[in-house]
DNA sequence: CTGTTAGCGCCTTCAA
DNA sequence: TTGAAGGCGCTAACAG
């Protein structure tokens, strides 16, 4: 079935193409009753708008891009669920690309999106990106860009982000005032500011304490989680006076879980674990995992709303925009059932 | 910085537009050292086709959509993972959609798909979708579709599913076999086709060991865990003899743990659960979740693959392509630690 | 209030 | 092997 277009709307009609353009657009120049004999022949010929040749047109593509590390990831989840619901408030559609944490990926996907298939993009940058240069293009193509969670350096653009050397910093409290007195901390990227600004939070809490800061393991960007653990188990034989540990991402906390249990080490009795994490089963581990909950589901839509301000004003987005939410910690005790 | 296209590069190289078009395709008509000088150039000055004005000339827009009900979801998660994975493979974009099992959600989503901004949808079908008459739209503008996990009903088109009429018999035989007397089945809604299959194999096992099958409870399409938690508290207050619990999502299967624990009934001793579910850390709840795991990834890989095979020949996507992939069983059992 | 006209950037016959 | 020209479907400036 050929599918209905302006042209064949109008011969319908006996109107020019350009009239029934209008009439569709709510056109102030339009009566009021030729607008509603347009619509009403529009429905009845099920005429849906060519997204292509409008946005050809009019260099608007009712588009953003969603860029992220992975989706298999309660955060990640969360807000995609968020930029979903402001994206379809406005009117608009998401192309989702993931980047497996690999800076090329991230690179060539950047690349193709600054040809103007998006009218913005949100993005969390990979663990791999060593700098944000390969972002320069969709500066200077003039297409809005805002960061969320993971921000990249060096590109003047709105981020939101949590409190995240404020949350390093109580988590790493939290666990001392459980009786931990040597702590490690765990990320899976040296690159990332907000494993920077965590562990810097990390520091400034043992050093409050009066204790050592010395045991920061970098898991290198690997989504492996068998790797994980046997490098957490490496860590904590090297060093067995270890009895609380820091995860920076949930899958962390995981491998931490298997590592003791290989090594026969009791969590929480002899090792406590705290982590990032928006996992909805926290409550449920053996034993419950305290974790410090970012507002996912929250930062996806603030990053959204952001983005589509400066979209539909078509301005650029501003570092001033940014925001920074509130983390919070959720401590959970073992039932000892 | 006005953005590079064709006009400006044939200016540049002093040739004319269709030259550097097809230079830039490969064209076969095109000497091999142009070739070289045009694609070089268009490097040079970072020159990025412009999607929207192929797409309209070559009724190609290098884009598929995921219709999907919710990513806050393991399933779901892994799924988009294997499409995004084959997408890329082909050279295609990936437009998300979620319906949050909203009916009416999924037809305004398909409407404006059918517009042509997509050359293919890869959906699960939400949860409240009575029939399917909201996606004929589709077959008549031969948007090829193709269906994972949730199909539709009378749509005549390739489907990837699980088996799960066996995989219901399985698990709740592995129920039975653990010395549950009395297994209730839960699931969302009554109008997916998956949960009637389901339950058929949960039928047909309980029917096999000589038990009664009537302890069937549907929790109305909710995505409200508290809610689900109430409805399935009141099922083991009404009938305390029920010993096993079959969740045919995650999520019920955590609400059946609230529940159990709301009133007091031990797990595994008391009840007993098993649910099919793709949580990482299903091995580290308390106690230990039995579950039947489904390919997701796979499925999401194959159920992308059926459709650029069709997308790439210009062909409809026929019914027999379908495909059916085994979900595992896997058993659980609580470390007594 | 409505119609005519001129492209948006690209691909693709047709002609040279 | 390359160039010229038309048009995909839509919007917007300019007439009337």
């Amino acid at each position: 079935m050929q599918r209905t277009n302006l042209k064949k709307l109008a011969q319908e009609l006996n109107l020019s193409i350009s009239t029934v353009s209008r009439a569709l657009n709510d056109s102030y120049e339009i009566a009021a009753d030729t607008k509603e004999r347009v619509k009403q022949k529009a429905q009845e010929l099920g005429y849906e708008p060519n997204p292509y040749a409008s946005g050809l047109r009019s260099r608007k593509s009712k588009t953003i891009g969603l860029v992220i590390p992975e989706v298999a990831n309660n955060f990640f989840s969360l807000a995609i669920d968020g930029v979903e619901e402001i994206a379809r408030a406005n009117d608009y559609h998401v192309l989702i690309y993931l980047t497996h944490e690999s800076h090329e990926r991230e690179a060539t996907i950047i690349q193709h999106l600054a040809g103007g298939r998006v009218d913005g993009i949100l993005m969390s940058v990979a663990s791999e990106s060593p700098d944000a240069s390969h972002l320069a293009t969709l500066v200077e193509s003039n297409v809005p860009l805002v960061f969320f969670d993971r921000v990249g350096e060096g590109i003047a653009t709105a981020r939101v982000t949590t409190d995240d050397y404020a949350s390093g910093y109580r988590a790493t409290e939290h666990l001392v005032e459980q009786g931990c007195r040597r702590v490690a901390y765990l990320l899976i990227s040296d690159t990332l500011s907000i494993g920077q600004k965590r562990m810097e939070g990390y520091r400034a809490a043992l050093q409050a304490h009066g204790l050592p800061a010395d045991a920061a393991l970098i898991v290198p960007g690997t989504l492996d989680r068998d790797q994980n653990t046997r490098r957490i188990r490496e860590l904590l034989e090297q060093d067995p006076a270890i009895d609380g540990i820091f995860a920076s991402v949930e899958t962390l906390a995981i491998s931490s879980y298997e590592a003791c249990q290989q090594l026969g080490r009791r969590v929480p009795e002899e090792v406590k674990i705290i982590s990032f994490s928006n996992l909805a089963t926290a409550a449920y581990l053996n034993p419950p995992l305290t974790t410090i909950r970012q507002p996912a589901y929250e930062m996806g839509k603030k990053a959204a709303e952001i983005l589509f301000r400066a979209i539909s004003r078509n301005r650029p987005v501003l570092p001033t925009q940014s925001a920074e939410l509130q983390s919070t910690l959720v401590v959970r005790r073992s039932t000892g059932g």
